[in-house]
DNA sequence: ATGCAACCTATCTA
DNA sequence: ATAGATAGGTTGC
């Protein structure tokens, strides 16, 4: 963890609530990001290959440029004589640009929680959490890859995507870094037998018939669909002229249009419109946000009792309703707050252990009550296989194991 | 308009 | 140890 000379790096000072990327890049949100033994974050970007790291008063970046590489893919006399290169300050511009900073997300958090007691509840846990601006074809193949399907294989399937469709942009710690491939790419005939063979499954037919009405559409089909307004800034009031829980006419139209693509259905669609097209309002209602509509805000009986299409809308009108027009980004800090591979932050934490005897428990993130405490036990013993696979801090898994055999005894007393 | 089985696969769960 | 459920769903009947 210590062996990094951070001191060839650029930085850029920001705090933890604005940014956390250790939950921003694993979320769920995007699924190229891959960390290295000493905390440092790379990917293939925008035809260069990005570094982050964090700490709680900077974000330290640095990008191996075109120009780095073995074999240019122009020749210099190609740019204009005053760039040459690409600059850092050009880095900067993206990340600012990818890690979509222009919201003050601070701010956000204090709306979303002055007028939701339940986001109040569940977020200070997970602060930081921001909604990134990708491109928009990418968190398309992205989502489509994500039904009924986990974050750690639809990772798996991206970068294998990268690995034999993308061009490669060179090489990191030994690995390999392709970029992501164009939409031509996987419209070639026999793609979809490959992927199976991959082993995509039955979304490689997806990915292929999609593929294909994308090229067949003209180049920018997609970014007619995005949010013109470009840096949405969230701390203006929500209830505008323009405003409706339906959300604005330009999230609609483009939810409907990406609904005519194979292998996309209103979650698919509300991803993209997300985390790809810049719709803030839109929120995906998947089975995480379902169970949670559910538990916390009432669906789940009579004219919503199951998960129709009717009972989607109307799920996201309650959400956008209730946080605004940033709807889509309160979403995803309860999204995120409901994933497995965070659940180690909702573990009871031990104030004293005193030979092996739990001498006070305080819990955190959850009610109080009988329910609950069965709940956190099995939170506890999620988190545990977790982090023993993850981290290996030992000592804390011993305390964390006494924990459970406490709480154990209490199971529907 | 709602309900339902089928769809690929790796991992978790009981 | 092993069948069944689940993981950021969509499709077609």
């Amino acid at each position: 963890m210590g062996a990094l000379n951070l001191a060839e790096w650029q930085k850029l000072p920001i705090s933890l609530s604005e940014l956390c990327i250790n939950t921003t890049l694993r979320c769920g949100q995007s699924f190229r990001w891959r960390k290295n033994d000493a905390g440092v974050w790379s990917m293939a970007l925008h035809n260069r290959i990005l570094s982050l790291h964090q700490d709680p008063q900077y974000l330290y970046y640095r990008s191996i440029p075109p120009s780095a590489r073995q074999t240019p893919p122009t020749p210099p006399s190609s740019h204009p004589p005053s760039i040459s290169e690409p600059t850092d300050d050009d880095t900067l511009e993206l990340l600012h640009h990818y890690l979509n900073l222009a919201p003050n997300l601070t701010d956000l958090y204090q709306q979303w929680s002055a007028s939701d007691a339940n986001f109040a509840k569940k977020a200070p846990k997970f602060t930081g959490v921001r909604i990134l601006k990708q491109d928009a074809w990418e968190a398309l193949v992205g989502f489509i890859c994500s039904s009924n399907n986990n974050i750690a294989r639809i990772s798996q399937m991206v970068h294998k995507l990268c690995i034999n469709y993308g061009p490669l942009l060179g090489h990191l710690d030994d690995e390999p870094y392709h970029d992501f491939p164009p939409p031509h790419a996987l419209a070639q005939d026999g793609v979809e037998a490959k992927l199976r063979s991959l082993g995509f499954g039955y979304r490689a037919k997806y990915l292929y018939r999609t593929a294909c009405m994308i090229s067949s559409k003209p180049d920018n089909w997609l970014e007619t669909l995005r949010n013109p307004e470009s840096p949405t800034l969230g701390v203006e009031p929500t209830s505008g002229s323009d405003w409706a829980p339906e959300g604005r006419p330009g999230y609609r139209a483009a939810h409907t249009a990406l609904l005519t693509l194979q292998g996309v259905g209103p979650k698919v669609a509300d991803c993209v419109c997300l985390m790809g097209l810049g719709w803030g309002e839109a929120v995906p209602v998947d089975t995480h946000v379902w169970q949670i509509a559910q538990r916390d805000y009432k669906f789940g009986k009579g004219k919503h009792a199951s998960l129709t299409k009717a009972t989607y809308d109307a799920v996201g009108n309650r959400f956008r309703a209730l946080w605004g027009r940033e709807a889509g980004w309160a979403h995803s800090v309860l999204f995120t707050a409901d994933l497995r591979a965070f659940s180690e932050r909702l573990v009871a934490k031990v104030e004293k252990v005193e030979e092996g005897v739990v001498i006070g428990v305080k819990m955190e993130g959850g009610d109080e009550g009988e329910q609950d405490v069965v709940k956190v036990e099995e939170v506890v013993e999620r988190g545990i296989k977790r982090e023993a696979e993850e981290e290996g801090e030992s000592k804390v898994l011993e305390v964390e194991e006494k924990v459970v055999r406490k709480t154990k005894r209490r199971r529907k007393a």
